[in-house]
RNA sequence: GGGCAGGUACCGAAGCGGUCAAACGGGGCAGACUGUAAAUCUGCUGGGGUAUCCCUUCGGAGGUUCGAAUCCUUCCCUGCCCA
């Protein structure tokens, strides 16, 4: 029923930044052939950022090559941690929400990650069914299990402490409450980004203490942002959202710098061995051209959520408008119902919700990046006649035909 | 509880009575260029108004003043030191 425990091995350590300890998860494979007992994977995700980039994808798709060899993949909706809100990376207090928003935004992400994740060997649980039970003594002894200097090795947390930023105690207790649900589950193996390091080791460190064995780690790669500076979150807008459009997932991956290119070729796809060494010998000898590793790259991204087919109609399209500068094949009709069929243009680009305001789209057209029908304007002051089919370029992408009715 | 230092636009950070819609950096946007929504260079970056005009913004609320981000009072928030 499982594969040999070395061919688990492999493919669990492909492209895996850290695998520890690997003689324990050696031996729990071995255990677990033995007794024809799937391992149980743990992946904890934070429901308070319901929607998922390929930043997140490189960890599910880890989590989906654990349940292709048979085992039990276990997410864990932190519903109840989202209220602590981790601090992880930032280096400010995040937000905390109430239950049922995390609830909310926990079916949400489900949703989302079962487009990696297959829905067999797949166990969904909401942690505020151990943690919102716990009460004052149990914290404590789960408290007492832990000490101040060994919390504050956590990086983040020692560089708030000699920055002088906040750091509220409540947010000592997050990994704490991390290492809970590992004892709630028992996991044999937990998942997370490298950012994870620390609280998936204290995960260890608690499940020995409440007599359990401790979870072997799998630590996966961090994908930066499309800025190529930052990790890729939400707030900083430099993702791929796995529910972007075709298009936009294709634009946004081709604007990534080159330095990142083979990284988002590796983690965002997982090619297979003779994929990704003829991909990476391709850039380092020359012979694959930066830009054709990154059509090559966004197709591929594009093809797993989206197929084959959107993503060559993506590629098409972004050489249409980009390279040559045309009009892309599918370009929205909007109809404005006004009293005037000829207004100024500012006016009709507010209204169509192309710009923000007057001042931003008369400034949009003081630098010559507003087109009607293939013309660049000029005229801040000019007055448009909408009785007939328009066709507006706002800014470098944004296209709409626009006409009133 | 006491002492000190702070809270400025999307973020970081100057400004410390008028010339402040607020220097500078980052980010964002646009233009040129290109191999691309890479890189680089240049410009723009509160809102309204076809006018050296008005409105909103410097933690909150009051006050002083012809005039406040700048001074005073009070409240809230943060860090450091002491207890």
């Amino acid at each position: 029923m499982f594969p040999p425990v070395n061919e688990q091995m492999d493919i669990i350590k492909r492209f895996a930044v850290e695998v520890f300890p690997e003689d324990e998860l050696f031996e729990k494979i071995e255990k677990s052939i033995k007794q024809n007992k799937p391992l149980r994977v743990k992946l904890g995700c934070d429901p308070s950022k319901p929607d998922l980039h390929i930043g997140h994808s490189v960890v599910l798709r880890k989590l989906r090559q654990f349940q292709d060899l048979g085992h039990k993949a276990i997410l864990i909706v932190g519903d109840f941690t989202a209220m602590i809100g981790d601090p992880s990376g930032k280096n400010k207090t995040r937000p905390s929400l109430t239950l049922e928003e995390t609830r909310i935004n926990g079916r949400t992400y489900l949703e989302q990650a079962t487009k990696i994740l297959s829905k067999e060997n797949l166990e969904v649980r909401f942690n505020s069914e151990w943690l919102n039970n716990m009460n004052f003594a149990d914290v404590i002894k789960l408290a007492s299990k832990y000490t101040v200097a060994q919390i504050l090795e956590r990086d983040d947390f020692s560089l708030r402490y000699r920055q002088g930023m906040p750091i509220s105690l409540h947010e000592f207790l997050y990994p704490l409450a991390q290492a809970m649900d590992s004892v709630a589950i028992e996991a044999d193996v937990e998942l997370g980004g490298t950012d994870q390091k620390f609280n998936l080791i204290v995960g260890r460190e608690i499940q020995k203490a409440y007599g359990l064995e401790p979870q072997s780690i799998v630590l996966m790669p961090i994908l930066e942002g499309l800025d190529g500076k930052e990790k890729m979150s939400k707030s900083l807008g430099n993702y791929v959202a796995i529910t972007d459009d075709p298009k936009d997932m294709f634009g946004k991956i081709m604007s990534i710098p080159d330095e990142l290119i083979l990284k988002y070729y590796l983690y965002a796809t997982f090619p297979n061995p003779l994929e990704s060494e003829k991909f990476e010998e391709g850039l380092k000898s020359g012979l694959l051209h930066p830009k054709e590793a990154k059509i090559q790259t966004a197709k591929k991204i594009v093809a797993l959520y989206h197929g084959e087919e959107e993503a060559e109609k993506a590629h098409q399209d972004f050489e249409k408008v980009f390279s040559k500068k045309e009009v892309p094949d599918e370009v929205e009709t909007l109809f404005l119902n006004v009293a005037n069929k000829v207004q100024p243009l500012v006016d009709v680009l507010v209204a169509t919700g192309l710009a923000p305001s007057k001042k931003e789209a008369k400034r949009l057209i003081e630098q010559g990046g507003v087109y009607v029908d293939g013309s660049r304007v000029c005229d801040v002051y000019m007055n448009l006649d909408i009785s007939t089919r328009r066709l507006i370029k706002y800014g470098k992408r944004k296209f709409l035909y626009i006409q009133s009715g």
